[in-house]
DNA sequence: GTCTATACGAAGATAGAC
DNA sequence: GTCTATCTTCGTATAGAC
């Protein structure tokens, strides 16, 4: 991932953006503007350089694409990953699902421009730059998957519901976020303790009856 | 909504596919690739025409795709309008969110393109042809929230359960399933009854303890 | 590492014949 | 209602100077 920390904001760089600035403009265009109307021209407008000069640093415009789009799930699943993996040994399901939910919404509302990109654009690319970026995503999958069956086989989730399906409905529906959320309104922690809540409630066992 | 029983498929039409012909086309091509991808070209190609005999029916390419936006929503709409409205009048709340969350699915993913088109590519087009498309959305989620404002103040839904922050997060659970449905693992039907079984468990208020 | 200049294709859109 | 032909703009990409 680029480091972005000394970029300037409203004031052109003269020179040197370099290929991780590059990167971070177009993951933001990309966030912002979607993958069809951002093209090589704006990003190198916003970087503060010619089109061409792009090109040194880029093959393609499919290889940014996928530069960006494999940065934004890595973002996502490190950030994921160790916010579980810093939980107590003898945790309960209920706290670890809340961490792992908080994780991902943290990388997508709050985090990473990277993430946001990826989940906005992925399906408006071309199939061959959604193919690149596949196994980046099934490690990500993967991750969840084991996570829940784990927790599935200690009985702490319904036995009947199948941990592939349910891993699509709920990233699927915390990705929807990015349409209307709204920082507003109330921050990305207070909207994965709604998230958290609705879909415990129908995951977990009751534990009364 | 244009009346495609009598459209072909795999045969060129030679004559006057009409402009509802055109609208069928454009919405299956929106649907299968996106916004960016699919050209009037090849919106005109696919119903046997040329590019230019497009702007006999339309002014242009926006004017185009509002319209597959609009009959896309008006479709969902007018179908879990009707779900909701054949029950009985003393039909119970869990009743009646399984019907609406049917009527929604069964529209996304069994019969209709351009709903499919207006989930998928609502994110791609221009920001005007966003707005236009605004007042019909606007129309869908105030049915929704008419609906389960009824049923929280019947104490059917947990109290304190914002209803806009929860249209937001069903619909958009709902309509990520376009991105991964594959009817071969399993029915639009079955895939409503599990989304309202996990949802329903976190809304409705429990009815032991 | 960035510039200028340019090749090339594809897009939306228009005009007038049939 | 549809065709042919064409205009104009904008996209990705390349070549060679600095």
């Amino acid at each position: 991932m680029a480091e972005s920390a000394t970029r300037r904001v409203s004031e052109a760089p003269r020179t040197a953006v370099g290929r991780d600035g590059v990167l971070d403009i177009a993951a933001r265009l990309f966030r912002e503007q979607g993958y069809g109307t951002v093209s090589l021209r704006k990003i190198a407008e916003a970087a503060g350089i010619k089109a061409g000069s792009i090109y040194y640093h880029f093959g393609s415009k499919d290889e940014i694409v996928v530069a960006v789009l494999d940065v934004g799930i890595q973002v996502v699943h490190d950030n994921m990953q160790q916010a579980v993996s810093a939980l107590p040994k003898d945790t309960g399901a209920e706290t670890i699902l809340r961490a792992a939910i908080a994780a991902h919404l943290r990388a997508l509302l709050d985090l990473s421009d990277y993430t946001s990109a990826n989940v906005r654009i992925f399906g408006q690319v071309p199939q061959s730059v959604r193919d690149a970026n596949l196994p980046t995503r099934r490690a990500y999958e993967a991750e969840w998957d084991t996570l829940m069956s784990r927790l599935q086989e200690r009985g702490a989730l319904k036995p009947d519901v199948d941990i592939r399906r349910l891993r699509l409905m709920l990233i699927g529906a915390l990705n929807a976020t990015l349409d209307w959320f709204d920082p507003e309104r109330g921050s990305a922690e207070a909207l994965s303790r709604t998230y958290a809540d609705v879909f415990l409630n129908g995951i977990l066992e009751r534990q009364d009856t």
